[in-house]
DNA sequence: AAAATATCGAACATCGTGTTCGATATCATG
DNA sequence: CATGATATCGAACACGATGTTCGATATTTT
């Protein structure tokens, strides 16, 4: 491949690194990124359709180069038999979390369905408030919320987008049988 | 209030749940909004600043007026003490969001944050693969997949949101307490 | 050295936003 | 019902972002 394209790509990439350090994604311009990245406007649009492709490319190559040696076991390296404990390949998904939180954060912190979940955990909150006084654990209570909440708003949120075919009874059913035992 | 106001306020609100039984939020216009609703443009900008604002009125309406009777317990239509149980609440919760779900999956069918998300839990469901084969349990598979992975993205989402403040195995050793008895 | 190709950057058309203002229609009130 | 108040209308405007085009220039490949 041609340097200049190579060059003009992580120039791109750096560009917009930067600027999610600085502004959410959606609020960036191509002209915000164009004047960090120090190309012309036309070279952009040559290499990325459009914002999003950009970001959508961005994502591919974080998961392939940055997640790729998670899953599988490293030759060599791995005297477990071949095969990893979750724990640790969790683990070691969060460090590479942390190593590129700049990026991640700000493109996971995005808008639109937020405004929406946003008054749906508050709500929540209340409606959970006993459930969360009455159990002994070792888990922070911040943190057990936080799960709680978090677990049911995705529940919603993966009911919904299988057209609603489970039955609301049977989706809070099976939601609290698999919260229940959860808080030891 | 004037009688204008409010009729101009219905248009608008109709105009919007007509709208996107169509299309997803973000990709409407107020243009679009202000032909279905059959109003002047100026008028829609005398009731709301942004097209943002208007999604904003509406899910505090919507938490007003259709969830609020759930949480408090209706005096006189029960016969428990005064407090009904969380399954029967979550369930009414539920039941609503049914009712109301044109505008709700629309709302919730958001783009943005979305797209790392999508990797993310594509990555995911690869890492979690042999937690979903060892167990016995009368909570379908899709379920538990679907409650596993979810709840990890929000603990994820959670912990950067706070500052990255727990170590990783923390987060693990957290979410797998939270997770391993859930399995029944 | 020559041919191929990537970048530059200015100019352009298009679209959505949010504002302004005078004319018109509707309302609340006495 | 008459009148002052106010909400709506709708055209016009300025602004900013998008995505395209094209000839000139710079760099790379062979």
């Amino acid at each position: 491949m041609d340097r200049r394209q190579q060059k003009t790509r992580n120039a791109i990439y750096d560009a917009l690194t930067e600027l999610l350090k600085k502004k959410k994604f959606e609020d960036l311009t191509v002209q915000d990124i164009i004047d960090e990245a120090n190309i012309g406007r036309s070279t952009f649009y040559s290499h990325f359709e459009t914002k999003d492709q950009l970001l959508e490319e961005m994502c591919r190559e974080m998961f392939e180069h940055v997640f790729s040696h998670d899953l599988a076991p490293e030759a060599g390296h791995d005297f477990s038999g071949g095969h990893k404990g979750i724990a640790e390949r969790l683990t070691h998904v969060l460090y590479h979390i942390s190593e590129h939180k700049e990026n991640i954060s700000a493109i996971l912190g995005g808008e639109s369905e937020q405004t929406f979940v946003r008054f749906f955990r508050e709500y929540l909150e209340d409606a959970f408030d006993d459930v969360l006084g009455h159990v002994n654990t070792k888990v922070p209570k911040d943190f057990r919320k936080q799960f709680i909440i978090g677990s049911f708003v995705e529940t919603v949120k993966w009911w919904i987008a299988t057209g609603l075919k489970l039955a609301p009874e049977q989706v809070v059913e099976y939601y609290l049988t698999l919260i229940g035992g959860g808080s030891k």
